[in-house]
DNA sequence: ACCTACCTTGGGAACGTTCCCATTTAGATT
DNA sequence: AATCTAAATGGGAACGTTCCCAAGGTAGGT
């Protein structure tokens, strides 16, 4: 008994039978055996701790069972859980990921994609950086699928998967108003490279203007961060009859608006406080902050249905959902006093 | 020009070289071609965007460069701190990572495991859940390298790294008897499965009562989360002298602690808090929340090290330390007014 | 009894790479 | 000038699998 694994070969000399033979009963050819060579093959396998080798099957145009996932943030509390739903719909048909962060790094990116390119992935699933395009039309062209994730990529025929942000902007300005807010300052990060936070952007000022509402946006720059301080006090300063309240984009804006609040001791709910993504934290933060939960694990899933349904031989179509509602959670923040 | 991805010989075809010398120009053997062939053969490669088919290498023993990595809870963000840690080093080596979470289920563990083998994974990096000892015993024999984070597995003589137990406890311990506390209640989830949470619960019984600490102990269960909040009650409220204070053996406790304190509405400072791991809402939860960091990048590298160190052509060994020390971070919830 | 059809099984090539070894060429030493 | 050594290059086998196609066997229909 060597050290090294098993082969195909060694399972079909001790099972008595041939390669092919082998090699079938591990793929979807298994019940074109006999139950008697099928039950020999097992007991082979079973005794020397058979495992197929993947890489070789990899080669052979047997396909990788592997999935690459580019995310821009894993750090990201919500981009996790994305990768978890994602981890979670992949395995249940019998794929692997290969989860590669980019750290919002356009260069990572384009390396990440170069590597699992090279390991034959059958699948990507991108939560874009930048704007890969080229390197993704390439590989489109190759025939692997891909499914982008929250964010578009321009020039590219590709379907786009996440939060359906014209709600999601809906509902919290519905709720706002429907809590007596009419005045309404927007905080999001840099919008450019990421068209989610675009598609947000686009419709809180639309909506705003058709709800009447008072508005005003705030864009955070990671370089500068104590520059939203003085914008968020000025705001909350200003001189007005209207109760008003503060919408945050994604997780990190409510993160940094949290800490300008308490910097400027400012009360969450006399100035509302409403936020996109729910954390963990946002019940904690006295008086607890509303916020709109993504479906994290069913957009995980309809990530991998989208994939899934590009693969050729595949036949009928897996039903996917491609902009998905949040759910409201209601909290104090978001209560005006009286 | 075929839509498929280009190969070896096609690249030497147009080079006008044999296959060997570029499977050269992209190993370790570069600089053994003459200058005039190297830059041929580079633009030939550049020419058809070729790319080395990581499976063939990984096929003929040239190694498939991967390295895989089992993490017991993906969704907790001390440990995707230290997947980016692990990330960045094993990319920094030239490695690619496939991450795998267990969701703390020794029976996807299993399953993990055996698809990482599939794929030839040239080490392995384990925060296990169970106590796969059978199948890392395999591996190893295997001649797969390997190294265990912060949770050891039985019988197994694998190295492990993670936080300096020990240390991390006696600066706590240390903290609140400096702030005045005299009465702790340690809090941890169930220790059975995690050889961490057990030596940081054990170092806290010998050094409370080395201290002359009046000390308790409270173990979560997941399966009953409420029944914390009395036993934190009856702590609080025991009627005596000295000042009392909680310890969290980790994020997730100190979670669970911040919401019992909130639902009794009891507060911190008075009572003291602290917990190991730094979250990013400590210090948004006033007044702010005592805790001991863990260097999760550095962790991750050590991690790295130690796997490289176990190949056996590598010629000089890196540095790897195995007990790393946290970071105080001391906030308002271990002040003791007055 | 024979042909046809199907079901089961096995042999061989191919996938794209790396590694071993053989060959060529050039430079150095006697 | 002849030989030796080292460097540069190429040819072929091997890695473990899948897939194509062929071969043998068993039935069913004529």
């Amino acid at each position: 008994m060597s050290s090294s694994r098993a082969t195909l070969i060694e399972v079909a000399k001790l099972a008595g039978t041939s390669k092919t033979s082998v090699s079938r009963f591990f793929g979807p050819e298994r019940d074109k055996l006999s139950s008697v060579l099928q039950s020999r093959i097992e007991q082979a396998a079973q005794s020397l701790g058979y495992q197929p080798n993947l890489m070789a099957r990899g080669l052979k145009g047997g396909g990788s069972r592997l999935l690459g996932m580019l995310v821009a943030d894993i750090r990201n509390p919500f981009s996790v859980a994305i990768v978890h739903g994602v981890e979670l719909a992949a395995r249940a048909h019998g794929y692997s990921l290969i989860v590669c962060n980019t750290d919002n790094d356009p260069e990572q990116e384009q390396k990440h994609l170069a590597s699992l390119a090279a390991y034959q992935v059958e699948g990507l699933i991108i939560n874009a950086a930048g704007q890969p395009e080229p390197q993704l039309q390439a590989l489109m062209k190759g025939g692997i699928p891909l499914a982008l994730l929250d964010r578009e990529v321009r020039q590219l025929d590709a379907k786009v998967i996440g939060l359906d942000n014209v709600l999601a902007i809906d509902m919290a300005l519905d709720h706002l108003v429907q809590q007596g807010y009419r005045s309404v300052l927007y905080v999001s990060e840099t919008p450019e490279h990421a068209s989610a936070r675009l598609e947000r952007l686009k419709r809180f000022n639309q909506q705003a203007e058709a709800l009447g509402l008072d508005s005003q946006t705030l864009v955070l720059s990671s370089l500068a961060e104590h520059s939203a301080i003085p914008i968020l006090k000025a705001f909350a300063e200003h001189p007005t009859t209207v109760p008003k309240a503060v919408l945050c984009a994604n997780g990190n804006a409510t993160l940094a608006m949290v800490r300008s609040f308490q910097h400027l001791g400012l009360a969450m709910g006399p100035l509302g406080l409403i936020g996109i993504d729910e954390l963990d934290w946002c019940e904690l933060v006295l008086p607890g902050i509303t916020t709109l939960a993504q479906p994290t694990d069913v957009i995980g899933h309809a990530a991998i249905a989208c994939l899934l349904n590009q693969f050729p031989q595949r036949a009928r179509e897996l039903p996917v959902q491609y902009r998905h509602p949040p759910t409201l959670i209601t909290r104090g923040s978001t209560t005006f006093p009286g």
